[in-house]
DNA sequence: TGTACATCAGTGAACGCGCGTTCACTGATGTAC
DNA sequence: TGTACATCAGTGAACGCGCGTTCACTGATGTAC
């Protein structure tokens, strides 16, 4: 029988859902939704105040714990930031699928451009812990590439719309293909994101998005 | 004769360039110097690590000093950031102006945005420590404000050549008042340099700006 | 120009708080029979 | 279904490092004569 069971392998260990041995561990439902609170209180402080100011005992105060819950789940609040944007970030995509499922031609181009903005621009919330990690990811080659990841999926999503409603030969030089055109799509969004950052008002950023989307895909000539 | 010179009241008179009664103070130039060089380390290291990762300590070691230099010179890591973002800030405006300073209609709209995106874009490093500030505003109402004000001059600033250039009717609604177009050019921008913070390449970056400013200042129709 | 003096700018040691991290313990949860 | 048991998940006190902040002191800088 093996002594002192806290040690931070066997912690490690049980996060991956495995024992050391590679036996499946037993409890989850307990330890599933405590990681989940924690997470959705991380979303709430990070946003409130900035990953770099934000300690644990905050966040576990804000979920209900004591640090040593966190501990039990995450080896450090970096550990948990990245675990965070990684949920939100395939809920987005998620979200961006559905609304766009079904979307016919018949629908024109304004109402697809809302389903999608609807879908992209929730809340403030999400921009500023998205756009904290994305310094994180600046700053972090791995992290980066994650990012980059989920980019693309979200590019393989709006692609086949974008592609249904343009014609490429009636864009501008550089966004003559389907990709950077999709890209570009994406890049306006995250403008609107910035803004959001500075002015709260979230209708009035819907229409601006919606009207420089508009801008972007109306053909020349 | 007044004893303990060294409160945190007589530093903030000092900093002011005036003592407590009204008289101006004696010394500057050493002064000047070390408050130069704490801001231009803070800059290099803000970069490399991010605000929130940053100690006194570590900006005085990279400007050569110790921390009562620091305490000498500002209250708080906060004040000299706020400090260096306005002194980057009005460079940047200045930058602009410069570039766009003896701009004649006859070099055409492809060599104007090649004049203003080589003045905004220049590298990565403020692109990062900009960022950094652009989420401490979106907490802090203060700050934000600041912040806009920066944006207004340098929209200022942009504002009569894109008026001379393009001409409002041809643009899509939204966009059809100087000041949005304007707005919309910077917004554009912004996500620019977003992208720069995934992807460092600077050159790549640059044509992509320009395709987009391009794309939006293509007149339809 | 030189010297004596007053004040300033930066030094570096010391203090102490905040917070990350650990760990023995206990109530909670699932298992075996 | 019930009970006894093994293991787990989260508790909360304790430790100690890092770092923000202070301050008596000293070399630097400017002033007065």
């Amino acid at each position: 029988m093996t002594e002192a069971s806290n040690s931070a392998l066997d912690r490690r260990a049980l996060r991956s859902g495995r024992r050391a041995d590679g036996t499946p561990t037993r409890v989850t439902r307990r330890r599933a939704e405590t990681r989940e609170r924690l997470l959705a209180a991380a979303l709430t402080v990070f946003a409130e105040r900035g990953f770099g100011r934000v300690g644990i005992e905050e966040v576990c105060e804000a979920a209900g714990y004591t640090r040593g819950a966190f501990y039990s789940n995450f080896d450090s609040l970096d550990e948990l930031f990245f675990a965070l944007y990684e949920r939100q970030a395939a809920l987005m995509t998620d979200q961006v699928r559905d609304a766009l499922d079904g979307a016919t031609p018949d629908e024109g181009l304004a109402a697809l451009l809302d389903r999608v903005v609807g879908a992209l621009l929730i809340d403030r919330t999400w921009v500023l812990v998205r756009t904290d990690f994305m310094l994180y990811a600046a700053r972090d080659p791995d992290t980066a590439a994650a990012l980059i990841r989920h980019r693309e999926a979200l590019c393989e999503t709006l692609q086949p719309i974008v592609t249904a409603f343009v014609d490429p030969d009636t864009m501008p030089p550089g966004l003559r293909d389907p990709e950077s055109l999709t890209a570009a799509v994406l890049t306006i969004h995250d403008a609107a994101a910035g803004r959001l950052l500075l002015d709260p008002d979230l209708d009035t950023l819907r229409i601006w998005l919606r009207d420089m989307l508009t801008a972007l895909l109306t053909p020349r000539r």
